[in-house]
DNA sequence: GCGACAG
DNA sequence: ATCTTGTCGC
């Protein structure tokens, strides 16, 4: 047999996948439909859900697939499930969901059949949205498979639709100082195709309890920061809309996404639900 | 040597 | 995804 978690699929293969993924774009809704993605504090949200994939070392076909959901806003682990699993497909940037989507939507659908009212509103997904080559990345997938808002939290900048790590991008990604400060990533197509959240350790390091430093406790809200970008001179992005994630219209599932940078170390930050710290140099700033 | 092709 | 190495705090 073949070794799924490695080689190249046969391009047959890739051209089917493009189709699927075609097929299920069709089907996104890229906009607010719950009245929580826009009250000011998320009144309304009460549940947010993560989906992960971890790999043993050296092994790319074992893995540990993880659904977790948690209250908001208190953020108290509400539901829990890591299960092993047999990847089939390889890793092709692109093409990630074909690789981990179907396990991730087991694991939403075994929830739904267990403690369907621990289901989420919102499903925070390893991986791009519709910041991707195709604007149909895992997140999008998972969306449209299960009918959950899905946003996508990536660790690296995809740079596709004209997006790129230039110097301008360094500088935007230079003034996020305060947490939970972002700024849009806007592509050529004039498209927000997401959000970048970081703290600069460096900006930490030699900052700490400098004016401009807002001391602990006093950090704005959520939302607020959400809506913060870099002071005036960057060129994009006066949509004080934020991007929270969307839900579902007709058929099946659908919400699309989007993606971000985040921290080295963990996982990464979200458009929305953004918290996490962690520290590190990162694929953004370097 | 460096960058890029999510995880 | 995972591997590394170094640094700092407990």
């Amino acid at each position: 047999m073949a070794a799924p978690g490695a080689g190249a699929p046969p391009e047959e293969t890739l051209s089917l996948w493009k189709r699927e993924q075609a097929r299920l774009k069709a089907r996104v809704v890229d906009w607010d439909t719950e009245a929580w993605q826009r009250n000011p504090d998320f009144s309304g949200l009460q549940r947010v859900g993560g989906v992960d994939v971890s790999f043993v070392k050296g092994d790319s076909v074992n893995a540990c697939a993880s659904l977790v959901v948690l209250s908001y806003p208190e953020l108290k682990v509400v539901y829990e499930e890591c299960r092993m699993v047999n990847l089939k497909a390889p890793y092709v940037s692109g093409f990630l969901a074909f690789r981990e989507v179907p396990f991730l939507a087991e694991a939403v659908q075994r929830l739904q059949e267990k403690e369907p009212s621990l289901m989420p509103q919102v499903l925070l997904v390893d991986g791009n949205g519709v910041l991707h080559q195709r604007g149909f990345g895992v997140a999008c997938h998972l969306g449209i498979l299960t009918d959950l808002p899905c946003v996508g939290v990536a660790k690296k900048l995809l740079q596709v639709d004209g997006l790129e790590k230039s110097d301008q991008h360094k500088e935007k990604v230079r003034c996020l100082r305060a947490a939970g400060a972002t700024f849009p990533l806007v592509g050529d197509s004039g498209t927000i195709l997401g959000m970048a959240d970081i703290r600069s350790r460096e900006y930490i390091r030699r900052n700490q309890g400098l004016p401009g430093a807002p001391a602990l406790g006093q950090e704005r809200t959520l939302k607020a920061q959400w809506q913060e970008v870099c002071p005036p001179g960057g060129s994009a992005e006066p949509t004080d809309k934020g991007r929270p994630p969307e839900h579902l219209g007709p058929g099946p599932g659908a919400d699309p996404d989007a993606p971000t940078q985040a921290p080295r170390d963990s996982e990464a930050e979200t458009g929305p639900v953004g918290v996490g710290p962690r520290e590190g140099p990162c694929a953004i700033c370097e």
